[in-house]
DNA sequence: CTACGAATTCAAGTCGACTTGAGGTCAAGC
DNA sequence: GCTTGACCTCAAGTCGACTTGAATTCGTAG
């Protein structure tokens, strides 16, 4: 029964504590008990918060995540989801890797401005044809499947 | 003499008719003239254009790909500036594969639940430990050292 | 008992990059 | 001359994930 304090698990996952209580307010995590006014928080808020922390990296909105949780609040990943989410960072990892290469050419190339560089003309081409994938984004078709998220004033 | 409406810079550049205003707003583009209210484009703005999206998808935040333009309005980019994006792109892709290949073990892992998955547990703790580099966040530093943006009333 | 510090609630603010809406203007085609 | 539709301005709204601030309430140490 040994309950920690919110300033405690916010020294101990790095949450901060306003954070803490924005999770609980949007349903992400919970506190088991008061002690007055003040939240209780089980142990194994820890791991929920790691694994949250891991969602968020991954690149999940928080809604995602929480979505991730059963009802019994074990992690309940649907693993289709993880690689498609994997290919998802694959492509990102692409478009970053060519960006990179190409930044790379063109900071040592020794052409006296940018604009005269033959492959900073090329990569403007690709850059406007298509956008490489680099910010994490998502078709409209996921969202409306994800239930609505209470707002903040909401009962 | 051949100047675009913004209808046309818009439909042939990709970027809403909004946002071209906008870009105006902050400085970033403009327009040449006017014929009763509405804005002429050089077709020059077509090249700027790629050039800022391209500097978007590098991760470059409006403010800084301004930055990037001399008082000529030709791209100034300085090299050094170009490097350390480059490598921060390599530290993002880093983190992104590690990512990508723990996400992909987990999908096929016999583990009944994924907590259960040791590579999972390992992950869980990498994560906790240091979080993966994979947003763009910048080191304070270099934010103060950007001109300040005039904000939307200013004059 | 009192003071202190750590928590609490609730509303409002922040950030970046735009979008949206209301109400107004203008050039060209019929 | 009139309508249409593309454009204009300006203010305000949006999104996600929090943070900040003011006013209040506890638990504990002295």
């Amino acid at each position: 029964m040994l309950l920690l304090d919110i300033g405690e698990v916010a020294e101990r996952s790095g949450v901060p504590a306003s954070a803490l209580r924005y999770y609980e307010e949007i349903g992400l995590i919970r506190s088991e008990a008061r002690r007055g006014l003040r939240r209780q928080y089980d142990p194994d808020v820890l791991l929920r918060l790691s694994l949250i922390g891991l969602g968020k990296t991954a690149g999940f909105s928080l809604d995602e995540i929480a979505a991730m949780f059963g009802a019994d609040g074990q992690p309940n990943i649907p693993r289709e989801q993880l690689r498609a989410r994997a290919d998802e960072l694959q492509r990102q990892m692409i478009g970053l890797r060519t960006l990179r290469d190409a930044l790379r050419h063109v900071a040592d190339c020794r052409a006296p401005t940018h604009l005269e560089c033959p492959s900073f003309r090329a990569l403007l081409k690709t850059a406007s044809r298509r956008p490489l994938a680099y910010a994490p984004s998502r078709p409209e078709v996921e969202k409306n499947l994800l239930p609505k998220r209470r707002k903040r004033g909401d009962r």
